[in-house]
DNA sequence: CTTGCCCCCGTACCACGGTACGGCCATTAA
DNA sequence: TTAATGGCCGTACCGTGGTACGGGGGCAAG
């Protein structure tokens, strides 16, 4: 297993050769050792973990210049886990301000959409009418003009009584779109009066199936 | 209104003067006149309308190349309403699939978190032990070594059936760190038994909520 | 008419995480 | 021994959304 070339070691990971030298040039993996005259580089199988390591952090949302202080971290005997627990939870925090910051553009995108004819002469169109005139939703929900209303039948199983039929019921109204939904424990269904500007039966099903109930998507000839 | 020098469009939209001449190199807004020996960039309020465009698109999460050619389709005359709404249909999955992503790598922090002792030399901390043994939680459960068992309970309100008891087991048993769990109908509550390194109480109080039951933790002094 | 402020242009630079290229050399299998 | 891989190095480039700088010129108020 040691020994190896930088395309060994690339191919074992999945990464470029170039992007292992491009970590070494960032300090990320030290200089591995090679034959005096400069040949080939020789890793051993610790700097194939590091790299490991390298690309399981970024998975984990840490850029390089985070991950190469987690590594000088570990090299430094007098730190201990509290600092890293520190960044980790910073990190999360990070991430949770990312996703708040993205769902606020997906709320503004969704009841724009929701209020979209969508059709018609580019001079109707609300979208580009709300980014002319500053009417651009701001994350909150608005009302709509003309919704584009449709049914949408779900099977569900896993409901065993009628509460099963109310939470599901429950679930399904806290979805942006639905404008009202039925649903029968006995027939094992549901029947949902949705707005197709702002949601999908595949997003109610989702929803559905989050709750702990398997369900699919009616498509009917209607 | 009109008439005025760059500065004041830059002031008055909010953004840097460089900004505007970088959004002219890049075709977003159009060369304004000047006088021909080559004096002062001289904006309408037109051009003005055009910067308050691009940052409204901007926060709507469109790139600069999305909002050229949102700007394009506006000038061309046969585009329609359709095409717009599709572009924004599109950014919507794709902002969706962003918080996907997001939110998967905020299941392995939190897992991750979870776990950790948050305390002790750094050859314990378990976070660096998961970076450096592919132990990283990819947002699904994983084995732990010596779990550290408790039991928590839960009062759950809304279950109407044995089946609901059923689901909210399932819901429960999904959660990373749990072993077991035993959910009555008739008493309203959940036992659960846990590795505290995994989760949390709270966290599968949350998990409950998610499935629509409305749920809150026994704290016994056992 | 001069002073000072603003604007002109081109170019370079920032962070981020790599990717690409070209000329040359080390290694190795036939 | 020779040819074919594959590694070496430095440097430049990608896309993203700007920001910074410096030498020169326009424009208006005093």
């Amino acid at each position: 297993m040691s020994d190896m070339t930088i395309g060994k070691v690339a191919e074992a990971v999945g990464v470029g050769v170039e992007t292992i030298r491009f970590y070494e040039r960032r300090g990320l993996i030290e200089q591995p050792p090679r034959p005096p005259a400069g040949g080939y580089r020789i890793y051993s199988d610790e700097t194939m973990r590091r790299v490991q390591f390298i690309r399981r952090a970024q998975e984990l949302g840490f850029s390089l210049r985070e991950i190469a202080e987690l590594l000088s971290l570990r090299t430094e005997h007098d730190s201990d886990a509290r600092e890293v627990r520190q960044r980790a939870t910073a990190k999360l925090q990070d991430v949770e301000r990312r996703i708040e910051r993205l769902q606020h553009i997906r709320r503004g995108l969704m009841t724009l959409l929701d209020r979209c004819p969508g059709e018609g002469p580019l001079r109707c169109c609300s979208i580009i009418d709300a980014l002319e005139h500053d009417r651009v939703p701001n994350g909150e929900t608005t009302q709509r003009k003309e919704p584009d209303m449709q049914t949408v039948r779900l099977t569900i199983e896993g409901m065993h009584c009628d509460g099963c039929a109310e939470i599901v019921r429950h679930v399904l109204e806290q979805q942006a779109g639905v404008k009202g939904c039925s649903v029968s424990h006995e027939n094992g269904e549901a029947k949902v009066a949705v707005d197709t500007r702002q949601t999908s039966g595949e997003r109610l099903a989702e929803a559905v199936r989050g709750a702990g109930y398997s369900t699919s998507l009616v498509t009917e000839a209607d």
